[in-house]
DNA sequence: TGGTTATACTAAAACCTTTTAGTAATAGTT
DNA sequence: AACTATTACTAAAAGGTTTTAGTATAACCA
């Protein structure tokens, strides 16, 4: 428990009113110079530090915003996480961080936490589970400022920031065909996010553009909640892939644990990348260069993604009645590699 | 703001005194059971949320923790942070994280934002640059529960958890030694923090205890504060080690940003390994088997670390008169691929 | 009947701030 | 001299909770 010295102590001992000495180290026209120095001298002499918990109960406001995400542990989310915490700490906000695990049973309880523990904002990317934005709707209602980042949902209106997912897709299967891959796989992850179906749809749509036919069985949309149904689900997905008559040349992998764990597994099950079947996928790994063969991936902005939801978030937070809101959507880049080069 | 209904309210709506309602609703004795029953019933119905910041200022507790890290992207760091959060989910504590970005001085600011905003205890991760404790033990002493983890000191007397970085060095060194490679340098990070230092001397007896002579020429230094110094020194390093006439053929990294990078680069710059030079180190990527080649790793628990650091933290705030403080140094576990492979 | 004891409730203080509404004293204006 | 304005301060309320110290009523006992 802090046992620093409060307004009341300083006041005591300088014989002037708790109000003056609080006014005095706000620096307020009403209090001359000579007690203001006296104030703050008093003060920093003897380490006094504002009771956050009293100024936010007077002020309402806590100086503070919750993020969720589905989990700490992952590579891109810790980069939105960098990008959330810089502007936080450059706009003295404190920031608060909780795990859904993909659970929208959890999320749902992160939020309430938050939102009991006095939160000014809320910024959210929501599980793969999660259908129902009603709750968040309802908190939306009843003040609560809240930006959605990373995977969005059209059931809910209010600023979201993310990549431009469909481009992406898009680039990501151009690039694959420009390559001379004529037959790609999709596979995503399972969720009705629309993060997932706007990467679909940019596939789709190359390889619409490009007059290939779209073939159902090369799709796959995996449980990635955790790691254990992701090995699974992905693995038997791999295998079915290939095992079909006319296999795959070429796979579009949707999200950075796909795309790594499936590069590991077509290894594992001794394929070679990329002659016997390319591979590039959103990923933001550091190690793309170092994996066998080194990896192509589509790259997202994601420290600009958490930096931006956390501006957006704060002007939110400082006028509540922004009746507009905005979506943006950043680009990716695509960074091309030997797992989907020519052959 | 919260627009949320307080005490009052209930009490006013019920004609029943403030007190009285604050007791029911936390099941008190002293309040009947038919009053009880109404109370809840009525803040249920209104979806009652206490207001946080009044029970702290009363209390003087907050149920917040601070946390201070390097960095939030970083794998490991990562991994830990989710150790963390999952204890604090489990017992009712909010966690704030901030990072360091391994500077003192914003490590020193990041606790005293921390300290400032009310939290019960801290954990702290030093950055590598930290050489000065007296900033923790002065918070210390005026009353904050302060737990080390991952990166310990012996300037502070508190509860400390962290992997035994001894043991880790001194398996990796042996294994290289056992898989035949006898010259064997070791690349480490620029700081004065105990962890470099064990694992220097985990290195230095693996060699002992197998009749092998230390070579200060062996050992290099880096700044690891940045990516950029990072990739530079480390590069610099690597081309010293293999221009030496007797150079190395096996190297120990000593930290998971060293390790990767290492890997990297020594690829990059044309060498195979292990044929030309073999690899191991401190790392926790998921990655591992992925790389090319597929990686040795000395593997720390980091969730564990993380889980068990926040548990004497808690238990620390629980009963604050602990004058007795531990020491836990967790296992390692060694990882064998291929760039440490007998060749 | 008088006295104790539970029972069921309440008033008010306390936690520490910020802020509203004020006071007292001096200076400036006509 | 009578007025307003400015300066420098203060008292007290408010924010929502928990808790201390109480009160009033009914029940029990001798």
């Amino acid at each position: 428990m802090n046992t620093n010295i409060t307004l009341r102590d300083i006041a005591k001992a300088l014989n002037l009113s708790i109000s003056t000495v609080s006014r005095a180290l706000t620096d307020s026209y009403q209090i001359g110079d000579e007690t203001k120095q006296k104030v703050v001298a008093y003060a920093k002499e003897h380490h006094y530090i504002p009771n956050r918990m009293a100024k936010s109960l007077k002020e309402g406001k806590s100086r503070s915003i919750g993020v969720v995400v589905c989990s700490i542990d992952n590579n891109f989310v810790a980069q939105m996480l960098d990008g959330i915490d810089q502007y936080c700490t450059d706009h003295n906000y404190q920031l608060i961080i909780m795990q859904s695990k993909e659970s929208f049973e959890q999320e749902k309880a992160c939020v309430n936490l938050l939102y009991a523990g006095g939160i000014d904002g809320l910024l959210i990317s929501p599980a793969y589970q999660t259908t129902d934005f009603d709750y968040l709707i309802d908190l939306q209602k009843s003040g609560l400022p809240i930006v959605l980042f990373d995977r969005l949902s059209d059931h809910i209106n209010t600023h979201k920031v993310a990549s431009d997912n469909f481009k992406g897709a898009y680039d990501a299967t151009m690039h694959l065909i420009n390559n001379g891959y004529k037959s790609i796989a999709h596979i995503s992850s399972n969720t009705k996010l629309s993060m997932a179906t706007d990467r679909f749809e940019g596939y789709k749509k190359a390889l619409k553009d490009s007059g290939l036919t779209y073939r159902e069985e090369l799709v796959k949309f995996c449980d990635t909640s955790n790691a254990t149904s992701l090995h699974q689900n992905l693995e038997k997905a791999i295998q079915e892939l290939m095992a079909l008559k006319n296999k795959p040349t070429g796979i579009f992998t949707a999200t950075d644990q796909l795309t790594t764990k499936c590069l590991s597994l077509i290894n594992q099950l001794g394929y070679q990348i990329p002659t016997d079947v390319a591979l590039i996928g959103f990923s933001n790994t550091d190690l793309a260069d170092a994996l066998h063969p080194s990896l192509s991936t589509i790259h997202q902005p994601a420290f600009e993604i958490g930096n931006l939801a956390t501006k957006q978030l704060l002007a939110l937070i400082a006028n509540k009645e922004s009746e507009k809101y905005d979506t943006v959507l950043l680009d990716t880049t695509i960074q091309a590699r030997v797992s989907s080069q020519k052959n």
